[in-house]
DNA sequence: GTCTATACGCAGATAGAC
DNA sequence: GTCTATCTGCGTATAGAC
């Protein structure tokens, strides 16, 4: 369905640009009740027009979904592919998956609200490279398991899941305007998802 | 905008099937993208006879928003108000929370989803109680740290966006013909959300 | 690449018979 | 309480001028 090539930068632009508009109004509304009427007026357009740039509504959809697994996924393997201590890993892969999926909030949220809106075939695709994803999650998780830093009592689907419902539940309410950095919330993502938010029972003996 | 009253228990029948049939399709295709003619197939009926029992559409956003949240209010505040023991309130609160929102799991997933299709009236009203409820979590956790069996370091209000985001996000890909249980679910979240999925430094020194 | 004009269907909602 | 018939508007998408 859709055959853009990204290759080229600058000719691209308004492309760019509504993608971005419609992610924040996805996100804002959903995506079944953002009218093309909606979209174009914010782009400063008349509706036919836009179907210079995109084929049918659920194209935005698409590439938006797309776009914002795409991005993490890259991201996070990116980070990681370097680093061999296990537990560095999984720290590092937090980082970069909060930080990323925070850099482009909207795109993110809406991917993970709207998907099941898209068509059936679009849907498998985008399902596909997520479970894709959720399995490289798993697996950083489960090496650290097996190297004796995680817990083998819980199985490595489950901690998967865990792990992603706290950093994707971040999309709906973070505000960029608050306090707290992307940065800081990742390394309160590291202590929760490791230590917990209980007092640990024996601190009071260090280890050497 | 709804005056329903709640206090017979026979003659709603309609009504409450209505709300169920609804539920389940504006989580599987969002409210926006669910018409009043596919809730009136899936019931039967013609889409004319929906409006005997409703004044429009969105009354079934707001009615189904409104029931998710205050069965799981009433629920978790019925569970803890006997109970004193700090810890023991969070344990039981996270316990009560799981299983009541996996109990209406098609309500409580479109609350989350599609409130933000609600008109700013009836958002306002559903974002007043969520707040509310917020509250209550919040409170658990506070007194949690102030009796020292929760980390000081992380404001509570952090921590409850940590523990909601982990249950709340159950409600998108529990199956209840899956192997686990609500029950062992929240035995689960209870573990991870305390002690952590990181392996204690020091549990090879029991406490007596 | 954007405009205007328009096709066409389906959405939500109402009225009145049964 | 459900049916049929119908109103009305807005939705997505297209065509052709500029």
């Amino acid at each position: 369905m859709v055959k853009k090539d990204v290759t080229s930068d600058k000719p691209e632009r308004t492309a760019e640009k509504l993608l971005r508009v419609a992610a924040r109004l996805f996100r804002q509304h959903g995506y079944a009740a953002t009218s093309t009427q909606q979209l174009a007026t914010e782009l400063g357009l008349q509706k036919g027009s836009l179907y210079h740039h995109i084929e049918k509504k659920e194209e935005l959809l698409y590439l938006i979904c797309m776009d914002a697994l795409m991005h993490i996924q890259l991201a996070v393997e990116k980070a990681i592919e370097p680093i061999s201590d296990p537990g560095d890993r999984l720290r590092t892969l937090i980082r970069a998956h909060t930080c990323t999926a925070l850099d482009d909030q909207d795109k993110f949220a809406t991917a993970l609200l709207d998907n099941r809106e898209l068509s059936d075939e679009n849907k498998s695709t985008i399902m596909e490279l997520h479970d894709y994803y959720e399995g490289v999650v798993q697996e950083v998780i489960r090496a650290c398991q097996e190297a004796g830093i995680v817990r083998r009592d819980t199985a490595p689907r489950q901690l998967t899941l865990f792990l992603l419902s706290m950093m994707n539940f971040t999309a709906f309410w973070y505000r960029p305007d608050g306090k707290l950095t992307p940065d800081d919330l990742a390394d309160q993502f590291i202590q929760q998802f490791l230590q917990g938010a209980g007092v640990p029972l024996c601190d009071d003996a260090p280890h050497p």
